[in-house]
DNA sequence: TTTTTTAAGGGGAAAAACCCCCTTTTTTTT
DNA sequence: AAAAAAAAGGGGGTTTTTCCCCTTAAAAAA
């Protein structure tokens, strides 16, 4: 039987080539390489590489991080499935990560055998879910104020620029708009995020993740 | 020439139980236990086992950090050289971990390599500090604008109110001021933290966890 | 195909934030 | 005891943010 190929996403060398010897034990995984961040991997598939069958990817990393990094692989190679290692256990990570695309999500405080059942899972079934997960779809779903899912993607590029020192006549450059259309996008997320100053927006931002310092 | 005896403590199983393959791959070191917060570690001692001459050690655990634990090694085995092993690169932490007595302190995202290294240095000369270790002491010592100990308590209070959708005459009746005064405050941060919006301040304030969110 | 929603833009005004330069009093250093 | 630094307050100004109410064109839904 034909070994899964994996690619470690890591940006903390130690952990990564650690689990990559761990891994590697198991005779049914074989580590086809260890990269530091999701630009390396978008280098290293252009390069028409062994692609894997699966990926191990960290969240926060440099330059590209996990959730961006597996939006991009859900684009471009769809049939690569990402099975998100990371520290964080917020609801907001968690359902970014499962939006953007990944089939499993583990915490980094797990047993071993776990990593293993779930590599397995998902290579066989597609996808591997723990209790973390599901807990926080169900939080989701029965919540109907749920902040995120209705923000759109011109608004999210706004609300990233907002917690800058730029002032909205910048972003509205940036974002290639007049000043008023961006005082119209402001308005918006007040109403829908329940702030009443730009301040409220960042503060938004940065507990949802949505900006990361 | 007899191996060097190792025990981690680190709560995250999947990154510990990694390292111990990683480090039990030098014929140099021998691990004698992956343990998961310092209180096991204060068990495992006590009950008279073999007792190692390095401890890789996590800074953030539950039931007992690594700061306490460190701490508690000075006091009751001295002899024993902790290796701090973190994430977090903030100047209190590191500085925190010296005062408690460990003998060197490194980041996550190290190579293998220099954990090798690291480990050999400490066993032999007793100490390994690395450039992170060294600015950090620098900066403490001699450089004046040094963050957040040049940031007064009225600062301080200042600053987080300005992390809150309160206007500055809001936050000027908070703090029994005058409007114009708070308005020097937030010149003088503007001035010492080098930004130019109040966006900025919240930004740092947050970086350097001075707010929670 | 009509209706609704979304994206884009705008006028005008009040409030808040930003900027520079200044005084007085108290506390701390030297 | 004199000098320096810190804490508090202010004048007068520009720029930015906030707010409300309005238009048009395109896209999506009914």
């Amino acid at each position: 039987m034909k070994p899964i190929d994996i690619i470690i996403v890591d940006d903390h060398l130690l952990f990564s080539q650690a689990l990559n010897g761990l891994v590697s034990n198991f005779k049914e995984f074989n580590v086809l390489t260890v990269l530091v961040n999701g630009k390396e991997l978008v280098n290293y598939l252009s390069q028409k590489k062994q692609k894997p069958q699966i990926v191990l990817m960290d969240i926060q990393m440099p330059i590209m991080n996990g959730i961006e990094t597996t939006k991009w692989l859900k684009e471009n190679y769809p049939e690569i499935k990402v099975l998100a290692l990371s520290m964080e256990c917020d609801e907001s990570t968690i359902l970014a990560m499962l939006r953007a695309g990944a089939k499993g999500y583990l915490l980094k405080d797990i047993h071993p055998d776990i990593l293993y059942h779930a590599i397995n899972e998902v290579n066989t079934k597609g996808f591997y879910y723990t209790e973390i997960v599901t807990n926080s779809l169900l939080n989701t779903i029965d919540n109907p104020n749920n902040k995120e899912t209705f923000l759109k993607e011109r608004e999210l590029e706004f609300l990233k620029l907002t917690c800058t020192e730029n002032t909205y006549k910048q972003i509205a450059d940036i974002m290639c708009l007049s000043p008023k259309t961006i005082e119209n996008y402001r308005e918006a997320l007040f109403a829908k995020l329940n702030v009443k100053t730009r301040i409220g927006l960042v503060l938004f931002a940065i507990k949802e993740k949505i900006v990361i310092l």
